[in-house]
DNA sequence: ACTCCTATGTAACTTTTGTTACCGTCATAC
DNA sequence: GTATGACGGTAACAAAAGTTACATAGGAGT
């Protein structure tokens, strides 16, 4: 087990310094999870920050009827702003996390947060680039559901998720990707429809095959 | 002028400690500015951050186009989270921000925020508070921009402005509020005229009064 | 083969939002 | 006073997105 953990933090040979590379070895917990499942739900408290060792996943928002909103995907070395930030106020999540695969975590637990920020500039710098790449990214989010339109933002979204999966092969329903975009199926459908007569994809039941011309 | 700093900082007693307070004074600057006034515009580097000591902020974000979109406002002993990390990593800022009234600000050099986030405890707190509130605040946009009718938004809108400035009467002309939900004049003309049908707020030239039915 | 459930295609329609155009009003400068 | 320009009201239309309803197809299990 000891073992495992220290291949998997290779990864961060180069971010972090060689004392909390140590600390992080002794104190730190390794999680598997499998794809689909739900790491944290709006409201409930962390105890624990996941780094991605393995993996991707997925950050989204809810609304109060209960639809969701992707935000963005967290991928292998990287960590979620959210749950920096709200780990280290000890305050509720406002957001949903769930792995999009099967996928690897180190879990660190909470208490050595602060310690760290003062002790390890490597570790205050990461948080730091956690929060700002989030930040931007969010911004990104909004600009998308504010000025652009459905069609681009599903051609975004798609991108983004082949780029995620790396494959132009994307393994969802139509339904799944009104629900991850806040819309309705039967748009989707119509839109994807439009994008296929362009020769900019291919349509399979629970598929989508992208083409080079997107 | 250096007692001017110190009455200032008052406000911040109960935030921040005596040390901290005593290097703040030291080192930091007084600056007044006019309502209206841009302070910070996407793409520039910020060199001081700014804490808010009177008036209040306006930040927003624009896009290619150049169009506005309102995020957040930054109100007295605020600060702005988008500021704070992109001080630290010296990354260029990705947002507008802009004074929406007189204002008078207190300017913190960035070289010593990484000693301070070590050194003291309570400004470690204040920057990551400042931090997550604005996730939330932002992703309370993102449900509005994503899920929520053009009505309600304006609706929301004119209310924290009122909740803003402290009064029931806005100054604000159709354009301006439009620029602001990043719509268009006559849609926002079309749902006042609704709501002051429906006896919600009146309008006049360049000012809308909400009644109490809001 | 038959059943059942899910996924997709499509039509018809509504609602919401955006666009263009034009007009009257108000404030200010002259 | 009149001219000018910003502001707001409104109509008419267009585009985008959402909704309802129904038909058909695919696949899993029996």
């Amino acid at each position: 087990m000891p073992q495992e953990i220290s291949d998997h933090i290779k990864k961060f040979h180069s971010v972090f310094e060689p004392g909390l590379l140590n600390e992080i070895e002794a104190i730190s917990m390794l999680m598997e999870v499998r794809g689909g499942d739900t790491m944290l739900n709006p409201g409930q408290t962390i105890r624990a920050v996941p780094l991605v060792l393995d993996g991707t996943f997925k950050v989204s928002r809810i609304n109060e009827e209960g639809q969701e909103l992707l935000l963005y995907y967290v991928k292998e070395g990287e960590s979620c702003a959210m749950t920096f930030t709200c780990c280290m106020m000890a305050h509720a999540s406002v957001i949903k996390g769930s792995a999009e695969e099967d996928s690897t975590l180190l879990c660190i637990p909470v208490n050595v947060m602060d310690e760290w920020m003062s002790k390890y500039p490597t570790w205050k710098r990461y948080v730091m680039t956690t929060i700002l790449n989030r930040f931007t990214e969010i911004l990104k989010s909004i600009d998308d559901v504010a000025f652009k339109k459905l069609d681009d933002r599903l051609v975004h979204y798609l991108k983004e998720k082949s780029k995620a999966t790396g494959s132009s092969l994307i393994n969802l329903s139509h339904q799944q990707i009104a629900d991850e975009l806040g819309t309705n199926r039967v748009v989707v459908s119509r839109l994807l429809k439009k994008l296929e007569i362009d020769k900019k994809l291919l349509l399979y039941r629970n598929q989508v095959k992208l083409l080079s011309e997107m």
